[in-house]
DNA sequence: ACCTGAACACCGTTCAAGT
DNA sequence: ACCTGAACACCGTTCAAGT
């Protein structure tokens, strides 16, 4: 069972190298090009580990759920394992937008059963009744990747510096403000709420709307 | 205000024509070399109308959405109205599978607007207080927003027709009935639920959740 | 003002040839 | 068995030239 390593390529070594240049530069950045310079080889070598780039972006994105999944403390309580949860696979979308993208595209894969069961067993052990325990863990998941998705293209839309993103919703929330009141009276008062919002909390304030509702199942 | 129609190239007509190719054949089939030989013409003409292709795919995904917000029929209840418009978009973005996915690319269009203008107002007819009315909204229209961009990946993988569905379906749940049911309990029991389950229902169920949750807020 | 289409600078992927 | 890198078939986009 023992792997050559030290010199050689492996799938995980390509894995890494594509992790790494997709935390850097973003989506756009990956091109066999750049790998192959990176890992200072041929395109036939990657392509003797990987069958194309949409399963080596297939890869990255399970190495990390995969990680964040594991890593999550076992919380005692599954209302807050739960909220805990979201919040690491919200954390880790945020510090890698290109997984939000792609587990938006790609869904089925290894790591989101793992995002599943998790989820699953939590709402489980919340004591969701089984004839709603799937419609809500399948909810559950579906807003978080949901928020990801949101999340991974904001990121994307503000590769720049924190000061950019102040900016950024100043200019959306002025937009906001300058629409008819009778028009448009909701987005018209979001306006000021938008300049100062939280993404996280907000984030966690949908989760903690699910779980009320999910409450009132039992 | 007169438009010139019957000769010559309009921003409408290029994005029309962009629609047509997207239903027809999904995001891989909208090129410019496509676009000039259905528009009999050439890139310069698209050019000088669409500032780029990113430009012309968020044209297209307006348009779709605002016909349906527009479309949506203004249902006397609330709660009511607020699953006609979700429904309504679930469906929209079921039958054009791009808009799904490039609405989880690029928030803050002005198509997304209109829907938070739609459902931040129905919320706010719920009674629902205006403290946690943002939130609110933030989450309900990012759970539409999830399950439209994982039902258009769905829609992507499943380009065939209607047998590659089941056929594809029993083989996940085949798989995930596989697992070790001590290793993966929640998901050895969904694989059951997931042959059979309906996409539509689901979403819906997910919206319900969501509406209980907020009534708690009342 | 609007349109044409050759040309440019990129892609992902293949494959004969090497070790 | 694994790696190399020239070559192929595509892209989006530009721009000098036309009407």
């Amino acid at each position: 069972m023992a792997k050559r390593r030290a010199d050689g390529l492996s799938k995980e070594v390509i894995v890494r190298a594509a992790a790494a240049i997709l935390d850097d530069g973003g989506e756009a950045a990956l091109t066999f090009r750049a790998l192959t310079a990176r890992l200072s080889t041929g395109y036939g070598a990657i392509y003797h580990h990987v069958a194309n780039k949409s399963d080596l972006l297939a890869a990255a994105t399970d190495d990390v759920i995969a990680r964040v999944v594991r890593g999550a403390v076992a919380d005692a309580e599954p209302r807050e394992a739960l909220r805990t949860v979201a919040l690491a696979l919200f954390d880790a979308i945020d510090e890698h937008p290109w997984v939000g993208a792609q587990l938006s595209r790609e869904p089925w894969r290894p790591a989101l059963l793992e995002v599943y069961e998790r989820i699953g067993s939590l709402l489980d052990a919340l004591g969701v009744p089984e004839r709603a325990l799937f419609d809500a863990a399948g909810a559950l998941v579906n807003y978080v990747l949901g928020v990801a998705g949101q999340n991974a293209a904001n990121a994307r839309l503000l590769t720049a510096e924190e000061a950019d993103r102040s900016a950024f919703l100043a200019s959306v929330s002025a937009r906001w403000e300058a629409l008819d009141p009778d028009e448009y009276p909701f987005v018209h008062k979001a306006a000021a709420h938008l300049r100062e919002h939280d993404d996280r909390a907000q984030f966690l304030a949908g989760v903690d709307l699910f779980l009320a509702g999910i409450a009132t199942l039992r």
